[in-house]
DNA sequence: CTTGACCTTCCCATCATTGGAACCTTTATA
DNA sequence: TATAAAGGTTCCAATGATGGGAAGGTCAAG
């Protein structure tokens, strides 16, 4: 299996694939006479976990433990929780950071007329003039 | 004022001040005769909106179209509110994607035992065996 | 044998921000 | 007044993850 075919078994792009070999997250396959890389079964795994983690918006560098920890036979599930629950918690913040920003916006898009006036609660907030939060 | 004074005045690093200006999201202050740069209320006003609209999420660009439409007279509010509620969807769906990760973590995160075994339903289910989805 | 699809490496761009080097200016202190 | 500290200046590089593209080698089918 080349690049082109094992990216399209794992959904990782052949450009990606490569990077990830550069940076050290996966291990460099074996080449052919042509020096084209070449891919088995144990290759696409380890793709489509790295592929999975990605999706489920771990870095690569906390994908990179996950891996290792996955590698190792003896590992104990609790360093394994112990990655996943910060990355929720990590997520939550950022969960928590864009629903204040839409809070807040939501706020001044429905004080705003949205006419052709040139009257806007928006730019005033923006500004640092808060008229609608007095008469609101 | 110099860069450092308009940087505590408006929380805006002396180093995206300088990056602001070079990117032309803000004008070139004037200048002392030993090249520092000079700020008065006007640029620092300029200088607390952009650092509000990136607070509440707004990309460099869409901060330039908000100052853009700020200091024109003559804008619909519309304009504005176009750029806000567009803003809102982006962020909402970023929410919406960051909770499905939360919720299949918290998922794979309560199944999983987090003690000295070496089974894990967390690496199993990034493995792409879903031993978890099974039993439940 | 040519064509087109694939592979290779290498460099560049993104977005917003930070860090640092090398150097100049202003201010405070000994 | 000499000097040191604190600030300014420009320029270059790195971050994280990815995409784009050029220049060139290789493989398959027609």
């Amino acid at each position: 299996m080349n690049i082109g075919e094992a990216s399209s078994a794992t959904g990782v792009s052949a450009k990606m694939i490569r990077y990830y070999e550069s940076i050290g997250l996966i291990r460099a396959p074996l080449r052919t006479g042509s020096n084209y890389r070449v891919y088995g079964e144990d290759e696409v795994h380890v793709l489509r976990f790295v592929k999975r983690a990605r999706t489920l918006g771990f870095s690569v560098e906390e994908t990179s433990t996950l891996l290792g920890l996955w590698q190792d036979k003896t590992r104990a599930s609790a360093e394994v929780k112990e990655v996943a629950t910060s990355h929720i918690t990590a997520l939550e913040t950022k969960i928590a950071e864009l629903q204040g920003m839409v809070k807040t916006l939501k706020h001044l898009a429905h004080c705003c007329g949205g006419d052709n006036r040139p009257d806007c609660p928006i730019l005033d907030d923006l500004a640092g003039e808060h008229p609608t939060t007095k008469g609101h």
